[in-house]
RNA sequence: GGGAGGGUAAUCUAGCAUGGAAGGAUCCUCGCUUUGGAAGCGAGAUGUCGGGAGUUCAAAUCUCCUCUCUCCCA
């Protein structure tokens, strides 16, 4: 065995994820080659193959639940006149600051109207709808786009969790009713718990949103908080009750069965997939680096060759006779290059690859090979004719027991709290608050500055599944409470 | 939004105070040797010193502008 010396070169993760989250997150979009943000425009960055493929395995898992749930897709233009996007003002007001215009073109110079990079695609889609829905018989019309969206963003960027350009899906919703436009809002809920929980391992829970945090242009926003472990939350999915605030300036109608012409209640939802990815490996990951869930792995299962001087040979072809038995159903390397076989093994686990297979003359001579799990580093020896099954069996449970893992129980991480000091006091402790609160209406807007500035802490909002909890008054103004609100830390 | 610190080869960096031939390590390439948790030796290749302007006989080094990255606070 090559002896280690004591300056060798450490290709793994060599920043603890407790002790200094940035300098891990920094260093694992490098080493693991997730993203390159060499590209020189701020907030604007390369995402590399390994977390490519990914993301774009995530997209299909996430278009076939809209489908699957009554969404069509449709692709639309990045560009949207300036003209359309006024038409909404609360919406014109809340994008405005962060739009990117585009208001010279080739060598004829600068254009009639300015054309905006869309932000989101409310005043690009609605438009159309206008045109594509006639009647009662059109609705429920229901279109998803997968797309990139730009946003100037005023916030440090981040790889993954902000950028001044993400990747998206938006889905948006046209309805004859406000009660079957509410489905939807619930239905969007329900795809996102089994989208970030199910699949992705990540737990989060949905609140409504404060009137002065909601989508600009929405009657209500519903937003999905990924529990970070630490007390700090992650806004990911968000779906919002649009009402008739766009429908009506978009003459989005239809007439109805009693042949009056009405304007459709709607509702849109956005999955930013970017930075559900950058949640994801943010979360899951350790010190040892990527951790994936089982489908959404470039690689799932890596066999790394143990060559012995003398017989490489027999080691080789073992390895090959392993990964053709099972190349069919899983994306399988072998590794073969000149590398050491530790250094490998450090470098698949960084990479997140789920299996790892060891092949050696010991192993070749006893009729086995050696499997390790990465996600809690378990070693298995498994003999030549229960290799298929094996690993049938740990890959079917791989996320699973991830999640089981991961998941975190939403009560125990909360903190009932009644005065603003022990607010306070859960909040450096890592907690979630929850207390009453005089109002999530625009003119609770003065204490939530408070809450801000004082405790440090965002108002998150009203659950939305069932509140067991009942307060009698504000914890910041003392009034009577309207309702139950959590505040937290986020990011 | 506010503050601080960076940018020299693909990567990490020395050099900058006091202007005068850009140095090392890693990666990469080739050869030999090795391989059950980060191997060794030898040879080789790689630089608009982030960009622009200024000062100077002379700028990585001094001045100004700009782009970009990192970290902290609201």
């Amino acid at each position: 065995m090559a002896k280690k010396k004591k300056d060798a070169p450490i290709t793994g993760i060599t920043v603890s994820k407790e002790e200094d989250f940035s300098g891990w997150y920094t260093e694992i979009i490098n080493k693991a080659e997730l993203a390159d943000i060499r590209y020189n425009i701020k907030g604007f960055v390369c995402y590399r193959p390994w977390a490519t493929i990914s993301i774009k395995r995530m997209y299909k898992k996430y278009e076939e639940l809209l489908e699957k749930n009554g969404h069509l897709p449709l692709t639309m233009p990045s560009l949207i006149p300036e003209s359309n996007l006024m038409l909404e003002a609360d919406h014109v007001e809340g994008f405005a600051p962060e739009v990117f215009w585009v208001t010279e073109a080739g060598s004829s110079g600068s254009l009639n109207e300015r054309l905006a990079l869309r932000p989101t695609s409310e005043t690009a889609l609605y438009p159309m709808y206008s045109y594509w829905i006639r009647s009662y018989k059109d609705l429920p019309f229901k279109r998803y786009l997968s797309c990139q969206v730009w946003r100037y963003e005023g916030k440090m960027t981040r790889p993954f969790f902000r950028g001044r350009e993400f990747h998206w899906i938006e889905a948006h919703d046209c309805f004859g009713s406000e009660e079957e436009a509410m489905k939807q809002v619930h239905q969007d809920m329900e795809m996102t718990y089994q989208m970030l929980q199910d699949k992705f391992a990540i737990p989060i829970i949905f609140f409504q949103r404060p009137k002065w945090d909601k989508f600009a242009g929405s009657v209500n926003t519903y937003a999905a908080d990924a529990l970070m472990g630490s007390g700090k939350v992650l806004q990911l999915p968000s779906t919002h009750f649009l009402g008739q605030n766009f429908s009506k300036p978009f003459n989005v109608k239809f007439v109805d069965k009693d042949g009056t012409e009405k304007y459709c209640y709607q509702t849109c939802y956005g999955p930013a997939i970017s930075r559900i990815y950058g949640a994801m490996i943010a979360y899951l990951g350790d010190d040892k680096g990527l951790i994936l869930p089982f489908d959404l792995a470039p690689i799932q299962i890596v066999i790394v060759p143990i060559l012995i001087k003398g017989k490489e040979k027999i080691v080789l072809e073992k390895c090959k006779e392993v990964y053709e038995t099972i190349r069919d159903k899983y994306i399988v390397k072998l590794d073969d290059s000149d590398e050491s076989p530790g250094s490998k093994f450090y470098y698949w686990e960084m990479k997140g690859v789920p299996f790892r297979i060891e092949i050696g003359p010991k192993d070749v001579a006893n009729n086995q090979i050696v499997i390790v799990k990465r996600h809690d580093g378990q070693k298995f020896n498994i003999k030549n004719e229960e290799i298929e099954s094996f690993i049938e069996n740990m890959a079917e449970n791989y996320t699973k027991e991830i999640k089981e893992k991961k998941m975190l129980d939403f009560e125990s991480q909360i903190e009932l709290c009644y005065e603003k000091d022990s607010a306070m006091e859960a909040i450096e402790n890592g907690k979630i608050v929850c207390c009453g609160f005089c109002s999530i209406d625009n003119k609770g807007y003065r204490c939530a500055e408070v809450v801000e500035k004082e405790i440090g802490a965002f108002v998150r909002g009203k659950r939305v599944d069932e509140e067991k909890h009942e307060f009698a008054s504000c914890i910041i103004c003392g009034e009577p409470a309207s309702c139950t609100v959590y505040l937290a830390k986020s990011y």
